[in-house]
RNA sequence: GCGCCCGUAGCUCAAUCGGAUAGAGCAACAGCCUUCUAAGCUGUAGGUUACUGGUUCGAUUCCAGUCGGGCGCACCA
């Protein structure tokens, strides 16, 4: 419809001798102001020095347009120039849903495109907690709308089996360990005080009983502890049904030297140098950068940067149109020394898009509680799923856009999880197949009825004809929040479709088997309702129930 | 101190590239079940968009400053 729109505006344009201008439309607040807007007299109004609302006039008057489409054209305000569209075309878009069922709101924008979303990329050295959730979960329904647009999406997870990290929970393993045949052995303070190193280490004892006792090399102790919680880790990701299929270890970079590659690159371009036995990243104060950066520390090891960067070039290289990376705002500084080190080295840094999510606080109640691993009172994801649900989790991350904080209340969701706003579009859901089931008793031929003959003269009420007004910009919404990665869009848009469903409910009877023609009809709109639903539902990724 | 993000109804949050009377849910108040699911519907109340100035036809949105909060500021990741 804007496409048509932007067309016949812009042949007047040609016609009046404007000056070609990309058209905006939105989609105005109230209905009294049409179905699409534009304010593109006011933007002309400028550079031709007149008025707004005469250079609308001029444009309308000068406007040719099928009036089987567009029942009105309106000027309003400061010079808006308000578009209604025909109940006719909203009619039809019954039909292109029905047809269309699970594919209704996909589009091929990027067809034969590739993607990369990188997100959770937790190291081994535990399990995920609560705060892992919101990373998660926006991750999942970011990936789904890349596919909705085209892409085709891998989904990654990086992770680093040597560093720091790993060696601390090789110790804290190895400490617990020792501890089975001494309660004095000492544990480091810094070290993972999880029960679940308890449990590594018990497994380590029975099966090796005594014959690691003080032994010196750990790399047992790391390797039993990093299966362990990577187990862990994936039978969390599996219950939000979150599936990578990329583990990218750090580890592979080193090996097949890319590492070495890449730090070679930056001598050779003159962008590091050494001093004090360090090589350091010339950082460029231009790009708000204030200091350099060490790549390699005095030890001979890099610091994280280098094999960061190196990835990133990797991941380049693999040739992907588009490579996400989701970070909490705590990288929010590090991804750009990330990024000004992949484009130093002239590689194309501008298909590197960077969602950056802010923290989540949990309380319960009015007490707060830190995510800290290193804490043994850690709350969870599975525990935070054990405590809401699945559903209610992935919708509660998901629901705000990323960029704001997040004050997460345990304990309110818990009392009133009948309350929780995943309910208001999950009932609508079920009611549609309440609805439907009820209509499979008494009018069993709804469901061979064919969409070409449907007839879309007894479509008449307010209520249908909104709620079909609503299903249209399924695809529209589906595109905004897909180029924007925004899923939360998705929910609002739902919460729509639900508040127009529920309201037809309440003042249309569907089901009569004294008027079966009208009951048809409106058990198409039901199935289509209930179809957008389920897409949308697909989409934010959370379960879409048929009884409640 | 410096950098990034944020400040919207009692609470948690929306608001599309700068658009029209700033919207939802929860909490509060008043109604609606003999009828396809009342986890629903209808209505009421609730706001100087932290504050001050600027840019323009028009600002929650952009700019500057002030106040307040979060996160960073390692030869940790």
């Amino acid at each position: 419809m804007k496409k048509y729109l932007n067309t016949i505006l812009n042949e007047t344009f040609q016609k009046l001798n404007f000056p070609a201008k990309e058209i905006q439309f939105d989609k105005p607040k109230e209905e009294k102001f049409g179905d699409i807007s534009t304010n593109t007299a006011m933007l002309l109004a400028k550079e031709l020095k007149t008025s707004p609302r005469k250079i609308a006039e001029e444009i309308i008057s000068n406007l040719e347009y099928d009036k089987h489409l567009i029942s009105k054209i309106e000027i309003a305000g400061a010079g808006f120039i308000n578009f209604f569209i025909s109940d006719n075309f909203y009619k039809n878009v019954l039909k292109k849903i029905l047809e269309s069922e699970i594919d209704y709101g996909r589009l091929d924008l990027h067809n034969g495109q590739t993607a990369n979303l990188e997100w959770v990329s937790a190291n081994p050295t535990g399990l995920l907690h609560a705060g892992h959730g919101r990373q998660v979960a926006l991750g999942k329904a970011i990936a789904n709308l890349l596919e909705w647009i085209g892409y085709k999406v891998d989904r990654e997870y990086y992770y680093n089996d040597a560093g720091n990290q790993m060696e601390n929970l090789a110790k804290s393993v190895y400490a617990r360990y020792m501890q089975i045949f001494d309660p004095d052995f000492p544990f480091a303070d810094d070290g993972y005080a999880g029960d679940y190193i308890k449990q590594i280490a018990e497994i380590i004892y029975n099966e090796k009983k005594d014959s690691l006792k003080n032994s010196s090399d750990l790399s047992y102790f790391k390797k039993t502890g990093e299966q362990y919680n990577f187990e862990l880790i994936k039978k969390t990701l599996d219950r939000l049904n979150v599936h990578h299929n990329i583990f990218f270890n750090e580890t592979s970079l080193y090996e097949n030297s890319t590492i070495t590659k890449t730090l070679e690159e930056f001598k050779a371009k003159g962008l590091s140098y050494e001093e004090d036995g360090a090589v350091w990243l010339k950082m460029d104060p231009a790009e708000g950068f204030q200091k350099n950066k060490v790549i390699v520390k005095t030890s001979g090891e890099p610091t994280y940067r280098l094999p960061d960067i190196a990835y990133h070039i990797d991941k380049i290289n693999r040739g992907y149109d588009l490579i996400i990376d989701i970070f909490g705002s705590d990288h929010g500084d590090t991804y750009k020394e990330v990024l000004f080190g992949v484009r130093s080295l002239g590689y194309d840094s501008d298909k590197i898009k960077v969602i950056i999510h802010q923290m989540v606080t949990f309380k319960m109640g009015d007490e707060s509680f830190k995510m800290s691993k290193r804490s043994d009172k850690s709350y969870h994801l599975d525990d935070l799923m054990d405590d809401i649900g699945v559903d209610a989790t992935q919708f509660f991350f998901v629901m705000r856009g990323a960029n704001t904080h997040l004050d997460f209340d345990i304990a309110l969701a818990k009392d009133q999880s009948e309350k929780n706003p995943v309910y208001y579009l999950q009932y609508a859901h079920a009611r549609l197949c309440g609805i439907l089931r009820n209509a499979d008793e008494h009018i069993p031929e709804y469901k061979t009825a064919d969409i070409d003959n449907l007839n879309l003269e007894l479509i008449k009420t307010d209520e249908e004809i909104r709620l079909l007004k609503v299903l249209s910009r399924f695809p529209e919404e589906v595109l905004g929040a897909a180029e924007n990665y925004e899923p939360h869009r998705i929910i609002s848009y739902l919460n729509e479709v639900a508040e127009n469903f529920h309201r037809f409910y309440h003042n249309n009877r569907v089901v009569d088997p004294e008027n079966k023609p009208l009951s048809i009809s409106r058990l198409k709109i039901c199935t289509a309702v209930k179809q957008v639903l389920k897409n949308g539902f697909d989409i934010i990724g959370i379960s879409a129930p048929e009884r409640m």
